[in-house]
DNA sequence: ATGAAAGCGCTAACAG
DNA sequence: CTGTTAGCGCTTTCAT
């Protein structure tokens, strides 16, 4: 409503020297400044960031587009980006690209990318056709399991590694019938849950076991509704089972649910791990064994990445991937008891 | 990089008419939109929303403000008013005021508003003078359980009423030394905890059982890893308790798990009954007893009003109030079992 | 130390 | 049906 030349006007200035008192641009007297200040205190004079936008051709804004606001990890995630990059000077708005109108990525999003100076686009769900239409002159950093375009940054978890790691942990423990909840066989995709189901199937080969296939359980979406109603489907079936890889968290405590409402035993008669360490998998079952993900490190490289790109760095670009670990807590043997 | 008269040099015709093209405002021959069509294509541009905002004077966007990205309740809130708000053909991002720099409203955050042609902010954490100094002209609907100036609109929950029932629900069923977790005394404070520490006076006072004072046990902040060793801490100093009212779901997940490392049976010897109806306070514990606030309906309310506000709807400011209702589930005795 | 004027890319009013 | 022109509110040369 009020704007700059207002402020000027009443101050008896030009709009530049408002503007350089409020950007503090030194080239000011005393006297003046004070007069400015005080008209902008009257006048309760707001900056037009929208216009200050156009002009600077920046908006010191970036945004992190998730496939869904309610998903555990998309809040755990946000939350450290956030800090990060609040440590850069730099804010961070969260967009949902699940439930849009135009599906994934129209033309609208396209534009909508244009107006931050940085994007962290969790890929999951999206296809690799639909990257590759990706054109746009904003620094990306992709996120997510699947195969994208070599021309993107692109920063990932160890799946395979990290499923494999998990699978081995229960081996270890005794478990010779492992499911895996929400897997996936596919051969020619590249996604979250073929990737983890690699791991799996290459845990059993270097321990010598045999992978039972029919143990890989699809499930759409990875849900823990779904997940507690599979398990304990599941269970029911398959008496020989005694141990279940969910590959997210959020599954692998629907799964918990729906073994105690079958009345099994955990990790007495099946054990039970994760994916993603959500912070709230501390808390449940007495703490639900899991893979770390390193979201930490994620966050951390992705924000490094994409600040060197917002000031220009020319280089390659830069595909990594974070180290994972186990973290064995209640609801498997081997280690037992809770952790941090 | 590409701009609209780009591809009207291009196209051998004039900006207006390209503007006219892609707004599909009809004046404008059909040889003519093909032509304008196909270099709009080739020159791959895209419209600057900055640009284009600037001169509209709005957005078609919507922001909700939460304090923390990474507390599920605000994932769940904001899915569900994404979802409400896409319905309208309207975008929501979400922001966090909790990290931010220069805290919750400094002057940019104020400038942030205004880039939106509607804002919802979750005013938890906010107080009241805070509030009272902002003044955008942005329509904003305030969330939560404190006191906020008369002229905003304002949707909140049934705190004291939803923590009575909650209480009344443990008193039913046996509980007569029941704790507050996350609770506060404060007479001259309206906070969530002071709200919810009313209601399980008020429940005590109904059924003539004397409220002891000293289960009232502040926690700051209200989260799962405080929660879990206060409550183990607890229940090791005062053996009668046989109930404990969690002022959130998040702390009372915590409670869960602090009592289950102290050998608690739970529902048998304490039971527990969170707030808020998180969707994973289904799968812990076989179900975790809770209060609905009614997330669905303030998000529905919330959405109307802002969306009467911004298209320029002049009444009252309106207060609401969300009807809640216990969910009972495992971790409370009466009802027992689970539910949907 | 301050001012005048140009222009970011787009849309809207007014002509033709 | 299409073109010309004038800004939206701010920052930024270039002058003074």
């Amino acid at each position: 409503l009020v704007t700059l030349s207002e402020v000027a006007r009443a101050a008896g200035v030009s709009v530049l020297t408002v503007s350089n008192v409020l950007n503090d641009r030194g080239r000011v007297g005393e006297d003046t400044r004070v007069r400015v200040l005080q008209k902008v205190a009257e006048t309760g004079y707001q900056i037009d960031l929208t216009a200050r936008n156009l002009r600077r051709g920046r908006t010191d804004t970036v945004a992190l587009i998730v496939p869904r606001f309610d998903h555990a990890y998309f809040g755990d995630l946000a939350g450290q980006l956030a800090d990060a990059f609040a440590a850069h000077g730099r804010h961070l708005v969260v967009e949902q690209s699940g439930a849009s109108l135009e599906g994934e990525l129209a033309a609208l999003s396209q534009a909508r990318l244009r107006t931050y100076d940085g994007v962290i686009l969790s890929a999951v769900g999206l296809r690799y056709a639909d990257l590759d239409r990706i054109s746009v002159a904003t620094p990306i950093v992709l996120l997510g399991e699947q195969e994208v375009p070599a021309r993107f940054d692109h920063v990932t978890m160890s799946n395979v590694e990290g499923a494999r790691m998990a699978t081995a942990h229960l081996l270890a423990a005794g478990a010779r019938r492992i499911a895996v909840l929400g897997g996936a066989d596919g051969a020619d995709e590249v996604t979250m849950s073929t990737q983890r189901t690699a791991g799996w199937r290459a845990a059993h080969a270097e321990a010598g076991v045999e992978a039972d296939e029919t143990l890989v359980v699809r499930m759409e979406p990875l849900e823990a509704d779904a997940a507690r109603e599979t398990a304990a489907r599941l269970i029911a079936e398959r008496a020989d089972i005694d141990g279940m890889f969910a590959v997210t968290d959020q599954t692998a405590i629907g799964a918990l649910a729906g073994l105690r409402d079958a009345g099994v035993d955990v990790p007495g008669r099946v054990q039970v791990i994760g994916f993603d360490d959500l912070h709230l998998g501390r808390h449940v079952s007495g703490g639900l064994s899991t893979v770390d993900p390193g979201t930490a490190w994620i966050a951390e490289q992705s924000v490094a990445l994409l600040e060197a790109r917002m000031s220009g760095a020319d280089f390659a670009p830069r595909h990594l991937m974070s180290p994972a670990r186990v973290v064995p807590r209640a609801t498997t043997r081997s280690a037992g008891g809770r952790e941090g």
